[in-house]
DNA sequence: CGGGTCGGTTTAACTTTGAAACCGACTACC
DNA sequence: GGTAGTCGGTTTCAAAGTTAAACCGACCCG
């Protein structure tokens, strides 16, 4: 049988952040958006959604919460390695998006330090080193590095 | 800013197949699954929802109807090049399922011609070649090629 | 004391989904 | 000719998910 078991690995992948949302927050806080308050603002989600899908990502192992402040204990949102790891898809997702839905210049995504376009695996092929989220960045096509 | 034009693209992307089953539908259809009746029940989703979604899928020129008989007509879906251009992303999700819900042993894609594993990006690193659907199998990451 | 921020929870309308029944156009069998 | 079965749907309606808006406790600031 051709292409038999990655039915129940591309249905794990959707249980977990398939539901509505729940990629867009997973690139945001990729994006380096970590609080509530601004996931909320920058979606425009309904808080109660926001709430719950972050707990499900929480209890997914693909978040975590971080304290950033006590009294009151305020904690922020933080992607675990699973959770990054998720970059490739979503590196995938954007750059269909790009190429199918092109918004006049499109973007592509470098290596924040060498200016090489990035591959879907998130290593710069100039440096061979992996590219960790914060390091990626985004430009115009046209533009130098 | 960072990432910025990104989020337009996650978004177009998702707006075309961020809805319930429609990821696994075109998924389906990559693995060879071309008629409705076969789709439905492979899926396990409701006829109103697969008919809904492959008229989307159409409309957004991912899928296309095609003919394989008169009297009565009945048409089979295919994907587009459009469609086709989804493999990255299924891929990255695939293998993020695997990585993380592995199930032991874990399935790795290979080149049917040559049996080496595939990077996410749809080309084999051996043979250099841009590898379609069809030449794409599965098999577990013990077996030899 | 009065107001504002942060990170939520609750509530009640609204929208989407799902299961099942139904349907038209055929084909195949008897 | 009649009956059953297949295919690819559409219709219906209850259940589930989504939304906006109100509310809340714990703080801080003036």
């Amino acid at each position: 049988m051709v292409l038999d078991k990655e039915t129940s690995s591309i249905e794990a992948t959707i249980a977990v952040v398939g539901e509505r949302w729940t990629i867009l927050i997973v690139r945001d806080i990729f994006r380096g958006i970590h609080r509530f308050s601004q996931l909320q603002e920058d979606l425009g989600i309904a808080k109660n959604l926001l709430s719950e899908r972050l707990a499900h990502l929480v209890e997914e192992g693909v978040v975590e919460r971080v304290p950033y402040q006590d009294r009151p204990l305020r904690c922020e949102y933080r992607l675990t390695p699973k959770g990054a790891d998720l970059s490739a898809s979503l590196i995938a997702l954007m750059k269909w998006g790009d190429r199918w839905y092109a918004d006049d210049p499109p973007t592509v995504l470098v290596h924040r330090t060498c200016g090489t376009p990035l591959d879907l695996d998130p290593t710069c092929p100039r440096c061979s080193v992996a590219v960790t989220p914060g390091q990626i960045r985004s430009q115009n096509a046209t533009e130098e590095s």
